[in-house]
RNA sequence: GGUUCCGUAGCUCAGUUGGAUAGAGCAGCUGCCUUCUAAGCAGCCGGUCGGGGGUUCGAAUCCCUCCGGAGCCGCCA
């Protein structure tokens, strides 16, 4: 299979080379899209060229277009509007490429070998002390969707999930279920588990709040009340209680853990992600302090005059970050190193992602940087893929405030939209109920998820919750829709295998520009693979639906009477839902077959 | 104070390393179901690409500056 621009690149380098007596690096040469008012499959911009050769720009499109012509078989006529040399390629050249490609059912992806990199990606890594939030869902299909990509790209991929299982927030909810719970379990009050720890947290804040007011009250100042209010000392001394392994305080942890994991365990299942290992930071973060003692002695860590062990990174601009406080304990920072170096031992990656939000991007700088100091040369493969914040047409979500969008909540009200519709659609006639369910769990979340990952990652995106999530349009379901139209067709066909037809069938405009995409499915794969970014994928798979609904409007299969004309789109159609199909489930979207 | 990012149609977003008359969806208005499922297709309406300079044959894209918004700079996580 040979690509446009290996077709040509080379070829435009000996143009330059006949015509302008130039020398240019073929891999310099660059082609855009055709402006579609103009006749042509790709376009070179001569501007560069003409410069150089001393012509104006018409007459250089000219004569490197004459050229092109007259030595590359498949450039079959071109045309040059101002700077730009509109060349049009053989239907010959798409043809063979089509059906190359149609022989493969895994057309695209690239198929790992044992020498193929190792990529480790990080994502999900909840506290367990409140249910997931909107903010949550974008990181988790975020995560599973660049480790998708990855994996079609031809990488070997891991995903896993650091629970922050520990520390104060979690100490939090503790308290205030041992001090108001009165035993309240999940099966007692129905809740999910980690709703109801949660409900937990969120009381501890409500007394907490109650016992800064009453000591402000007293005369204490901002600073004294929250620091001498009882609930805050008394979750202080439990979290020493539970580094102490005190087995009271251990047993509780446990309970309530166990409960937050069950609740979470049904929310990733609802949104179809999945992790081949979790790692929890209650047995993670006391690593790290060996590497500072190591950084230490060699030199590239100092011990400033007050005890503290930092990291100077003032010729980076970026000031000194204190790896251990200066009663010798760790910092966030030195957990993640250790967790680092630990990972990097078990699995030996070449590239390891972590999927975190853009606020913790100065955390992870030094964080690379600091492994990258200490000797470790693999840091080089460190990458934090930082995503801009959800936020809500009042800002940003605060639980505080009530305005957090919960996961959970979130997933079925989908659900029950999308309900709605088929119920209204009236294909339901001979669903049963369950099946019903299932369809409009799988339109739901299509609709959510599409929603969530066809924004850049990098960017902040916007959600309204007084607005549903459209099913209409540039949207989820609307590619299901496609690919159950093609499916449809497949159906009532009785075709079991694909259709054989002569290379030499006619091909009209609007399936010569599905032949013309198609091709592009495995450079799109790469690219949405190496930018990170899901995003590319859902614009291709938009733009293939799009032009297939238009194909199918101006164009009949089932009916079409010439048959070397029907067996031709048969296989065109399978091709689009085939790389439909590919594309969605690299963005965890299924396709049903009805709808 | 230092630093990073963002500002494109009423709303939500695309716009490759600078390229042709800046594109979609939603919302609004028109058409198209006796023909493979109308969650569709076609059309209309809608823009001083935050403002102003500059570089360039060419700028939404690069540089400077101003305005507006967000993040970060902790012996928190």
């Amino acid at each position: 299979m040979q690509t446009l621009e290996s077709l040509l690149s080379g070829a435009v380098a000996q143009a330059v080379q006949a015509v302008f007596n130039k020398t240019i690096d073929p891999a310099s040469v660059v082609f855009q899209q055709t402006n579609p008012q103009f006749e042509g499959d790709t376009t070179l911009v001569v501007f560069p060229y003409a410069k150089a050769a001393g012509k104006n720009p018409e007459e250089a499109g000219k004569m490197l277009g004459e050229y092109l012509q007259a030595h590359i078989a498949d450039v079959e006529s071109f045309n040059v509007v101002k700077g730009f040399l509109n060349l049009v390629i053989s239907n010959r050249f798409w043809m063979a490429n089509f059906i190359e490609a149609s022989q493969n059912e895994s057309f695209g992806t690239v198929a790992p070998t044992p020498e193929s990199p190792l990529v480790v990606v990080e994502y999900s890594s909840p506290n367990t002390n409140k249910p997931l939030h909107l903010g949550h869902v974008r990181n988790n299909l975020l995560g599973y969707a660049v480790g998708a990509l990855l994996q079609a790209a031809g990488n070997h991929v891991k995903l896993v999930n650091l629970v922050n299982d520990r520390g104060i927030h979690i100490c939090k909810s503790m308290l205030a279920w041992q001090k108001l719970g009165n035993g309240e379990t999940p099966e007692s009050s129905g809740m999910k588990g980690d709703k109801l720890v949660g409900k937990y947290y969120v009381e501890f804040d409500k007394h907490y709040k109650a016992e800064i007011a009453a000591l402000l009250a007293n005369g204490k100042t901002q600073d004294e009340a929250e620091k001498q209010a009882p609930m805050m000392t008394e979750a202080q001394e439990m979290l020493r209680q539970w580094e102490a392994g005190n087995p009271e305080v251990k047993a509780l942890w446990e309970k309530m853990n166990a409960w937050v994991y069950a609740g979470f365990e049904s929310t990733y299942k609802a949104m179809g992600v999945r992790f081949d290992k979790f790692y929890y930071e209650s047995q993670t973060y006391l690593l790290g302090k060996s590497i500072v003692e190591e950084g230490l002695q060699s030199g590239v860590l100092q011990k400033r005059t007050d005890g503290a062990v930092i990291l100077n990174l003032t010729a980076e601009k970026l000031d000194q970050k204190v790896l251990l406080r200066s009663d010798g304990t760790s910092v966030y920072m030195t957990q993640d190193l250790g967790t680092a170096v630990e990972r990097r031992k078990e699995f030996p990656f070449q590239k390891h992602i972590y999927v975190v939000g853009n606020e913790q991007e100065h955390h992870f700088k030094v964080l690379k940087i600091a492994l990258a100091k200490l000797g470790h040369a693999w840091a080089d493969g460190l990458h934090h893929l930082s995503y801009g914040m959800v936020e809500l047409p009042e800002g940003k979500m605060k639980s505080r405030e009530g305005t957090v969008v919960d996961a959970d909540d979130l997933i079925a009200s989908m659900e029950a939209e999308a309900f709605a519709l088929i119920e209204e659609k009236g294909i339901d006639k001979d669903m049963a109920t369950a099946e019903k369910e299932k369809l409009a769990h799988q339109i739901g979340m299509a609709a959510l998820k599409y929603f969530l990952l066809k924004v850049d990652p990098k960017k902040k995106m916007m959600f309204n919750p007084k607005e549903s999530i459209d099913l209409q349009g540039n949207t989820g379901p609307f590619i299901q829709y496609t690919v159950v139209r093609i499916r449809n067709i497949w159906r009532k066909s009785g075709l079991t295998a694909l259709p054989a037809f002569p290379a030499t069938v006619t091909v009209h405009p609007k399936e010569k520009e599905l032949l013309k995409l198609l091709d592009q499915f495995p450079a799109v794969i790469q690219n949405a693979a190496a930018n990170y970014s899901p995003a590319v994928m859902a614009m291709y798979c938009y733009d293939l639906a799009k032009t297939f609904n238009q194909f199918y409007d101006l164009h009949d299969v089932l009916h079409e009477t010439n048959q070397d004309m029907q067996h031709f789109r048969m296989v065109l159609i399978k091709r689009v839902a085939n790389a439909i199909e590919m594309g969605m489930a690299m963005l965890g979207i299924e396709m049903p077959e009805r709808m």
